[in-house]
DNA sequence: GAGGGATATTGATGAACGTCGATGTTCAGT
DNA sequence: ACTGAACATCGACGTTCATCAATATCCCTC
């Protein structure tokens, strides 16, 4: 009991809160590939400038109309990166009309930020 | 002038410190390829668990014997993850007798851990 | 309900990656 | 010099992945 955990969003499915810092304790096997998973999602460019461009629009959101220019790749797979993305917990995707727009999920990368700090 | 990168360290070729956070503004391409790079180093089960290992040792360095055995891969392949990070800036080589030793870059790690942050 | 626009899914293709066995290289000790 | 140990490099193989064109799905409007 007294779990840290508790005091964090629940609704939050953040997938990336699987362990100890990097250098607080050696990673078991399982830890080291869901955290692989997560860091895979943001290791590619075109899904790095699609967080970017979501992180510092209007509210944190973006509609995938408004993405695909500025990417220079085709439709389908900005599509993809997205739901990758969306997968890994980075965005959240809400349908407004014809339109979908994706939001930014700061807790996300915040995690993944704190398990990459020294301490 | 007045440039905040002044007071790091220079010595360390700190490759991943190649743009403002995500969040702050959207990436270039050439930006986004190399932080995709770096983090692309990191988003490997294997790697994850030799940088942790390593973080986690004495004097955060450790040789490749002390590491092959519980990463449970052959010894070329742990040879060639370790090569990985060392040119992705998380680790530095030093020879000493027959036996190399891997020395972690904690710089490393918290320039894409401050990348990722919210800001 | 028919047409059109925005997005998702599918299938295919070429490149990149992780892994290993075999071999090369370097060094310590005999 | 020779042998053995520690590590790196090479070549090959199977898998994963990014990308696109084509197609499907959903929703608005007329």
């Amino acid at each position: 009991m007294g779990q840290l955990l508790e005091i964090t969003d629940v609704t939050a499915k953040t997938r990336a809160a699987c362990c100890a810092p990097l250098a607080k304790e050696p990673l078991g096997q399982a830890d080291a590939e869901q955290l692989a998973t997560t860091l895979k999602a943001l290791a590619d460019p075109a899904r790095l400038r699609l967080l970017s461009i979501v992180a510092s629009s209007e509210g944190r959101e973006a509609c995938v109309c408004d993405l695909t220019d500025p990417i220079g790749l085709s439709q389908p797979t900005v599509s993809h990166h997205l739901k990758v993305l969306t997968e890994a917990g980075f965005l959240t995707r809400s349908k407004r009309g014809t339109w979908a727009y994706y939001r930014l999920v700061p807790e996300a990368l915040e995690q993944v930020s704190a398990l990459l700090v020294t301490a």
